[in-house]
DNA sequence: TTCTAATCGAGACGGTACGTCCCGTCTTGCC
DNA sequence: GGCAAGACGGGACGTACCGTCTCGATTAGAA
């Protein structure tokens, strides 16, 4: 498992632009860049900050004054990833709305960095409170407000039962797919993602409004 | 994160005894306690031989004599605890079976070096082949194949239907409780299993034959 | 034979002054200092670099990063020493400046440190052709070439045969001291100092200039 | 530096022939053996007791049952060279038997075990009291012993003065020679001991009977 | 001749040190 | 004041020996 030597590193090193915070905006991109590509080539578990530091071309200190731990840089600079790869849900029907949620998610699993970041994550957060909080305020909350909202705007359909346990159903939303793909490491094709939406809908007790 | 200091480890160090080749199983018995619990409060990554050995109160080489790697220690480690906290399950309906089982993934989710390990060992699966088919041979078939047992009791019994998705079911009992309590670190208590038996046998459109 | 433990470095550990590359310099002293007293302590052989970073209260990498491995430590160090502890020679008679000589040479022997670590270098010296041609520049033709001086000038006075076995005379100087005090510890008191000059004069057929 | 592997010894391992305690006699001879083979070859820092046992095709316990320690082991070993190379001294005149004891001592230092062990031993001396004694009782005083002899003998033959400084003039037996080829490694051939045989005769201030 | 005790080779035991790499912090001098 | 560079103390890596201890087999001398 080769690592970079010194002077390997990706980054162009021009200075002489000399704007002014663009230095540090520069800097950081050049971080970011190198994260991905250390990744990629070494896991997380081998992911070193010197070899990170050395492929971006930057000081280790550049790095810590920006993250506290490898984990936070990690945990930060895969944020991004998941928003950009997060889209909007609408459609006319729950199943609709249902559908393009799960193959949503099942993207952002598909994604290499995710599917090895996420466990990570998981795994880093009983020890760790503060990831912890950090992850549940900005990733599951989130992701758990927009299919809150799928299922109001079901129930404002009459789609759904007013009387919903939306706890569970949120639940089954984000569990099968999890389990399926990053847990047991089984396939999740069209079809069993088909399957999965018969399943979550016959679980909710799901009607459909627009053939009656 | 604190670690053990010297003269910190939990073995009692009795070599007295002085029976047969005992002391060889009490230093394997010992390395593997000391694993488990070094494992737990650090995570694998972190998980170091020489905190093993200084937690274990043995000599690195006696671990390396055993295994090759921190990998092949773990793993061959690992494969011994699931069987250990396995019960059985019977009873004379599929809700009956299906709560039980439920209480027991959640009694062993509940395990708190389970409960940090388990996602450790998720996390490392995609980056380590060996790992990963030692987990899923010695583990998951196991589990999975006790629950499909259960499923076709069912069957037989004329509770669930023949043409079963046999497959999204398997997933479904162990999915929803491992999202809830490893994922989403959300409670899991009795009032949300009881929820969870009756969400599952509606999805898996179950019939009662007692009634009838 | 006991060592160090954790905590139980000998150097103050102040970091405050922080002037400028002070550190480094620093460092570099507390090594040295460590090195003799670990020497002294535990002989070449047992000298171990893990001892002298305790005893330091530094690191390893700090050790590796100036020399390259114990020996290139030892014989750097130990070249600096002998400067220092050597003094000058001068008097109105050969008598005088060999009294000077003998007693100046015990003092350096009777220095703990030097006592041991002088007997480890001679017997590391066949060992190691580069440590022993470091000694040999550095400490023997220094020490000699004083000698020598000291009994040429007995010759421009007339004290001795300008054709005196100088070869021979210098292995006096230094054999006796030596011999008694490292080979065979016995005493060398204030009286054998003098019988040994008064040997040393008959042996080198010296005749008094000041009488005449 | 390649060492032996297993199975590489040097001992033909026949056990049969069953006789008494001829075996231990055995064992004892096999790890002498190998003691100077693994010295030779690496030196006596490099000695380990491993490859020693290896070599001898023994058990590291049967040379720890005969020998406390490396050092225990190595000068017990060397001191049967030491007796073996110590020859008589006798001969008409002072100036013979003291040439006959130079030239003795002068073929014990050139044995190169002997050269290597010596200032270990003596380096190790003063931070181990035992082996110092051991050394002091076995070989010097009985080296010294002999020199004595040779002195009492002169005296009573009137070449040297009844009053002699017996203590210094032992001194010089040993002390040049020592110094010359174990201290600063210098050349001691025959023109240098012919040179300091008449030193040492000078500073005694030696009467040829003979002549008279 | 049988039994008991000692010794054998083998090798596991808890340790220490090796020289290297990386951690996260701190210092320096350039820009 | 942020930057790259890199030294700092620290700790873990996997290996080699240390000196001790345990093992079952072999050998010894006394009963």
């Amino acid at each position: 498992m080769e690592r970079n030597r010194s002077g390997e590193n990706d980054e162009p090193r021009r200075r002489s632009p000399s704007g002014a915070a663009v230095m540090q905006e520069r800097v950081t991109r050049a971080i970011e860049r190198a994260v991905f590509r250390e990744w990629a080539a070494t896991g997380y578990a081998a992911l070193s900050m010197e070899a990170v530091a050395r492929r971006a071309g930057v000081g280790k200190a550049a790095i810590y004054r920006r993250w506290s731990s490898k984990l936070a840089m990690v945990s930060d600079v895969t944020t991004r990833v998941d928003l950009r790869l997060a889209g909007r849900v609408s459609g006319g029907s729950l199943k609709e709305e249902l559908a393009q949620l799960l193959w949503q998610f099942r993207r952002l699993l598909r994604n290499p960095l995710v599917a090895r970041i996420l466990p990570d994550l998981h795994a880093e957060m009983p020890r760790n409170p503060e990831l912890a909080a950090a992850i549940r305020s900005n990733v599951q909350i989130n992701r758990r407000g927009r299919a809150e909202q799928m299922l109001r705007r079901a129930m404002a359909r009459g789609e759904l039962a007013t009387d919903l346990d939306t706890d569970l159903a949120l639940d089954m939303l984000g569990a099968l797919i999890y389990w399926r793909m990053i847990v047991t490491h089984q396939v999740a094709d069209d079809a069993y993602l088909d399957r999965l939406t018969e399943l979550v809908l016959r679980a909710l007790d799901a009607r459909d409004q627009r053939t009656s």
